[in-house]
DNA sequence: GCTTAAACGAGACGGTACGTCATGTCTTAAG
DNA sequence: CTTAAGACATGACGTACCGTCTCGTTTAAGC
């Protein structure tokens, strides 16, 4: 469970957990409702009814708070059940995968903050820190090496797995057939027979 | 080859193409030098020396601008030379690709329009509609299927071979083993024999 | 009679007396239509349809057309049929006076460029070389003068004729009673007898 | 006494006095030295060294800050001793009165104000309100009525006494000769003996 | 209970980029 | 050589957000 920062302090008013979420939930509303472009630290403020300052105590960026608001929910939505086979194994992630990065609030800030990192290279390491889409793919890659001659757990193969998926949504708002992605990642990590 | 709009209309003072060369070339100072923070339209006009009315004139956002300025670069610097065989072809094209979005100005601007795509749904058309990796692709994927028993051109098979790479550059901004991944899209690509 | 500035050159194409009228027309309609602040040169070019080179070439100022286009029928407007007495001699110039300045175009346009004159010494000029409102209160003054045992031909004559009622418009939009007025400045120029 | 607006909220940094009276000598300073044309929001922000958000803050226009920054001045240049006779009263009064039109910094802010209000129908209404010239007339007429045998109290008054002279500066830079003009008022206003 | 101290809301502060507008100059082709 | 058209560099316009600051208030913990 997080625990935000803070509880080493004693003395003093502590701080609100209460403007906490309310920021949280006003960057992520306004995320949805207005775009990057409304995701502001002003706004976030206003809308979350809160002092400006309180934001700055506690966050730099839009782009913190934005990752501090998507980073739990993205663990949760990203988690898979076991399945019977490497091809279910793999193409349920997809799925899963793509679901996310098209349709949930928490894939929206992720992709936000993807293209900011573009941008900020501050973000980039933030984001990298936080690892957000890496763990879900080495935990199905454990699982389909088991169904398979082979281990799989290298950056190359959560590349090969995430990549095109993550590719097809940037650049063109969808992903490739998946079924068929599914069909060839097995195909290429599965030994050639002599 | 590339025409600027202007060319209908004959009467008033013509389009200055001393001033279009001016702004292309600031936007793309300007982003290797202060990033892309530093890619403003105020910028560019005064870098380039340039009117800030006639920035505006002819390019509604810095995005339509940058991408102006590195579309063409980008098509020559993703042209390949024929390779022996499928895996050389294969390789080559994936080091060109990484070149590309690693060290070049117009691969520099390429992914912070991608970046912008996030945060911009008119971005994306105009990126979409660009198309600024996929040709390359595509010309990498037919000659690759001349070596093969099959035809490689659907766009899932750009999304295979370009997707990893751009996941990695993007996220951790670096790519994956290069040699691995040519083998692995090899044999996904090689029909099973037996 | 007013001859526009141009007649001496002989060769090339002649200056355009179409433009002319039109560039007057269109400052007068202007300044009625949208207030001093929609006359400007671009404005006024665009409504007479004449470019704006044109205009620039025989006007340096908006101030320098308004004076022209409203010079003619200041003259007109101000000039009164004599009268059987001092009092309505008076009386009358006065009347014509304020519903100059009130209601005519070309007053509204008197009226601008006294203000302009404020604020730049070469309309002042400008204004003081076209000499509006005195002419006419001089011939009032002449006027009055032959039905009183004095003459009345000074500058301070003016201003007490001229001033109370410009004083009233300008800095009120409206005049003083006219004919206690009238009466005062009749009995500040009646010799005291006795 | 002025008192800036502000002391009724209590929430909130309060409004900085500094500010405003950099502002206000800012606005001063650039019409003397630059002339009417160099009086504008931009350069009065500059000139005091405050934001441009803070001027806009508490004031629309330019000619707001320039009436704050004069109306008290105003007051002060206008007050006049009693003088033992009438005529002394009138012709005091008159000279001061171009003094201050002439040659006081609160007397070239109030032409330029008296200018812009032929031109904007929003000044007109700030000045009239504001309402300059007329206390200090007004003042002078009512010690000047008890030196004769009528009460002078009305606009009409005013306007015979100020408008003279306003006229002539307004008009040609210069006041008509104020020895005569007194002798006119004063005859003027004398009742006519049997 | 009183003091101390930090977080809170509100909002003004000096900056800076935004996109629009008018300025006065220039460069065309048409007459 | 003037004309209409319109692109050009310049710079002010008024708005929005930036990150900092200064208020008065609120909420604990420790004396």
């Amino acid at each position: 469970m997080y625990r935000y920062a803070g509880d080493m302090s004693t003395i003093g008013r502590p701080r609100s957990e209460a403007a906490r979420q309310a920021v949280l939930e006003a960057v992520d509303d306004l995320l949805v409702e207005q775009g990057y472009a409304g995701v502001t630290m002003k706004g976030i403020a206003e809308r979350a009814g809160v002092g400006r300052q309180t934001v700055y105590r506690w966050w730099s960026t839009t782009a913190e708070i934005l990752l501090e608001a998507c980073i739990g929910d993205a663990r949760d939505e990203l988690r898979t059940a076991p399945q019977p086979d490497a091809r279910r194994e793999i193409h349920g992630y997809l799925r899963l995968l793509e679901a996310f990065l098209l349709h949930s609030h928490a894939g929206l800030a992720y992709r936000a903050l993807l293209g900011e990192t573009q941008h900020d290279t501050v973000v980039r390491e933030l984001l990298a820190d936080a690892d957000i889409l890496a763990p879900s793919a080495r935990a199905c890659l454990e699982r389909v090496g088991t169904h398979l001659e082979v281990e799989l757990t290298e950056e190359l193969h959560v590349a090969e797995l995430v990549g095109p998926v993550v590719y097809g949504v940037l650049s063109m708002g969808a992903a490739p057939d998946l079924h068929s992605l599914a069909d060839h990642l097995l195909a290429a990590w599965t030994p050639t027979r002599g």
